[in-house]
DNA sequence: AGACTTTTTTTACAACGTGTCGGATAATCA
DNA sequence: TGATTATCCGACACGTTGTAAAAAAAGTCT
């Protein structure tokens, strides 16, 4: 996760902040979060401990302040897919995200396939539900008799939760093969039982 | 969330754990997970702090505990449902799953809803694993071309989101009203667009 | 290069949370 | 009632937190 900023920023503190983050991200992977701490993340990122107060106010809003930039990154991931590749079939914006993911998986399967770290999935979340919301075709759920909402709710947690376990399980698919089984997914037949 | 023992325990052990466990479902209503301490949970309680040591380990261990007895619950609240009413048009045992949560609606809000607390999430998910897992009719997704364990991410997070999202939002749905509304969607026809 | 600015470091501090003693007190059991 | 068990109380060592002031280091600018 690198730190996109206009005004040129002293190089020192882009170096500390991406060896805090970058110690972070290690020590998720080493340790459950509770476990971790100021102490250990400045350690790590041979930092002292105070200059990482001069940064973020305490770890929540560290990890608040990535969200924000995984938001970001993912933002322009998904539309920049969408200049490049002008038509590709299934969803592109969905490729897009995919292949961002996939090219981050060291930092995705640590904030989204470990537990804890619930700021991240309520920002996905998000992005989801707003990407749903778009495409949803309301008269069909009229017809069938499905509420908008619940179908949004079905739909964001699908994509995000499919995409967590994907990520949990190393990604043993490509980028474009699990955007082909949300399109067939989402196109979708009788493929579960009643009971 | 009630205890559920079979030997007979000493009834101050049994208050003492209830107290605590009110006290943190409290506590959770108020603040964030990370600014609950033991002290807090035990000052809640009107319990004294050692007394918390000599019950779980540390806040994470109650936790688990509690997700434990919360997974003995609902899997007791599903097969009682399906005895009970033996047909019912929709399914039955995830009706039994939605009227156990809505009868336990403040816990749930607390542990499902709210930030934090992964490790419900975790059961909840693998307890949603198994039952989608035993409802995926596999020739159907053969045919489509869908992978079965994708369609088990999707179907488990799918729900698991869908319910988050109705506890959430303080149940604005009937517990039957949802339950319909699952099979309509798990019935599925088109109803998203591919971009 | 040198002077100026900003960041990082160092040391220190008080407040709080943690987990664990041993012994006193109170509730439960038989 | 006497024995057992749970809870309470005071206390301890240790680690974490957040902040402060001043020195040292790194970056910026002309």
């Amino acid at each position: 996760m690198q730190e996109a900023e206009k005004t040129k920023i002293d190089p020192r503190v882009l170096r500390t902040r991406q060896l805090l983050k970058n110690a972070l991200v290690e020590l998720l992977e080493e340790m459950e979060p509770d476990k971790i701490t100021v102490n250990r993340i400045a350690t790590r990122a041979t930092i002292n401990r105070v200059t990482f107060y001069l940064h973020y106010r305490d770890i929540q809003d560290m990890m608040d302040k990535m969200a924000d930039e995984m938001v970001v990154e993912i933002q322009t991931a998904m539309t920049k897919k969408v200049e490049e590749k002008k038509t590709g079939g299934d969803d592109v914006i969905l490729l897009g995200l995919l292949e961002h993911i996939a090219a981050n998986a060291r930092f995705y399967k640590v904030i989204i396939g470990s537990r804890g770290l619930p700021i991240f999935h309520e920002r996905l979340r998000d992005i989801f539900v707003k990407k749903i919301n778009d495409g949803v075709t309301k008269h069909l759920l009229e017809e069938k008799g499905i509420q908008q909402d619940v179908a949004v709710w079905f739909g964001s947690a699908a994509m995000l939760g499919t995409i967590a376990s994907w990520v949990r399980n190393d990604m043993p698919y490509s980028p474009q093969f699990l955007a082909r089984q949300f399109a067939l997914l989402f196109r979708r037949e009788d493929m579960y039982e009643t009971d």
